[in-house]
DNA sequence: TAAACGTGGGT
DNA sequence: TACCCAAGTTT
């Protein structure tokens, strides 16, 4: 295996020069770097930055978080997916104002303590914000250690893992000996191993001739960039086809909270149903369940999106309704335009939002 | 331990 | 198009 010493020196003097300029980094305030953590897991930097953006200038620190509407944060995260990390946010800023007195904990285990918060986020942060010499393993830093030190065992296997972890922590604590004043050694050790499986070690087609470690990477050195990190297979795409419905009465749209326990709970949605052999055109449901005619609907396209394994699409139809008309079925809520754009929609209805109701100037 | 949890970027 | 997979955590 690399030495550490190689391994650290080379990637702190790169990171010096090639780190990205993001937004989280422009200071070392615990509260917006634990906030890009969550955005970050799971969620392409790219993605992130309008997030992050918009909820710093909102929620600027945890008494605001803590004490903001659970509406208003879930606004906020429209569209960012694993709507929990959300919840968990709020409720964590709250436990900060209970168990800390409103100051941010720098202690690992009290950050582990805090929900949402797990090994990576917890290492994450200490090291980042408080320069502490903790390690951290997530997608990048498995694809990077994996090459480097030629780990051919699956990356599912839970000794695998727990050899990232021991050899993630003997660099960082290599790294915190190397200290420098008004340098941080360990959180700058951290990111530059989480950049560098970012922007050069990538899955695919990694820029191996860029790459600061290419002399004393083995994967390289034996061939076997293209099968390390050895991932194991995917769980398979199921397709799956619904009908949704956008019903206009008198310049007001219908449109339904999802209950919580269910995915995307607390989100709203136009009324939809899932496509089966029962039902496979939804007419079933467009007449009995809505009270619709479905020879008056007009077709507004498909949508397609996934979730997790789900491979969705949505047929989209629009339906003028006379002002006498009631839903039999279920209860929902009939709201104005300007009301649709406060409200937070799961990602494949807020496209509909925007195809039914924005393009159409209706 | 494995499955659930969302969405969009990139090839 | 059809995948792969992303600064993971929870149950």
């Amino acid at each position: 295996m690399p030495e550490a010493a190689t391994i650290v020196k080379n990637l702190l003097r790169w990171y010096l020069t090639e780190a990205r300029e993001l937004p989280w980094r422009q200071n070392r305030d615990p509260y917006g770097i634990w906030v890009s953590e969550i955005m970050l897991q799971q969620t392409q930097v790219k993605t992130v930055i309008p997030y992050w953006e918009r909820w710093m200038k909102r929620l600027p620190d945890v008494d605001r978080l803590a004490r903001a509407r659970e509406t208003t944060v879930i606004k906020l995260w429209e569209g960012l997916g694993y709507y929990s990390r959300a919840r968990n946010l709020q409720r964590a800023a709250q436990m900060i104002q209970n168990e800390h007195k409103g100051c941010f904990p720098s202690d690992y285990e009290a950050l582990l303590a805090l929900p949402g918060v797990g090994p990576y986020t917890a290492g994450a942060v200490s090291s980042i914000a408080f320069g502490q010499p903790r390690p951290i393993v997530d997608g990048n830093v498995i694809r990077v250690l994996t090459r480097v030190d030629g780990i051919r065992e699956s990356t599912k296997l839970s000794q695998t893992i727990r050899e990232l972890w021991s050899r993630s922590e003997s660099l960082v604590r290599f790294a915190s000996e190397l200290w420098r004043p008004g340098r941080n050694v360990c959180g700058d050790f951290n990111q530059s191993l989480m950049e560098l499986g970012a922007t050069v070690c990538l899955p695919r087609q990694p820029l191996c001739c860029d790459c600061p470690l290419r002399r004393c990477c083995r994967a390289r050195a034996e061939g076997m960039i293209e099968v390390i990190p050895n991932l194991g297979a995917r769980k398979k795409m199921i397709a799956r086809m619904f009908i949704a419905v956008v019903v206009r009465r008198t310049g007001r749209y219908l449109v339904r909270q999802r209950s919580a326990g269910e995915i995307n709970g607390g989100l709203w949605e136009f009324p939809n149903v899932e496509l089966t052999s029962q039902d496979p055109s939804g007419a079933v449901w467009l007449d009995s369940g809505m009270g619709l005619d479905p020879s008056k609907l007009s077709a507004l396209g498909e949508v397609k999106h996934s979730i997790t394994n789900n491979r969705i699409t949505l047929k989209v139809y629009c339906s003028d309704v006379s002002p006498d008309y009631c839903v039999m079925e279920e209860a929902g809520e009939w709201l104005e335009a300007s009301e649709l754009e406060r409200y937070a929609f799961t990602a494949a209805h807020r496209k509909i939002v925007r195809r039914a109701i924005n393009e159409n100037g209706r």
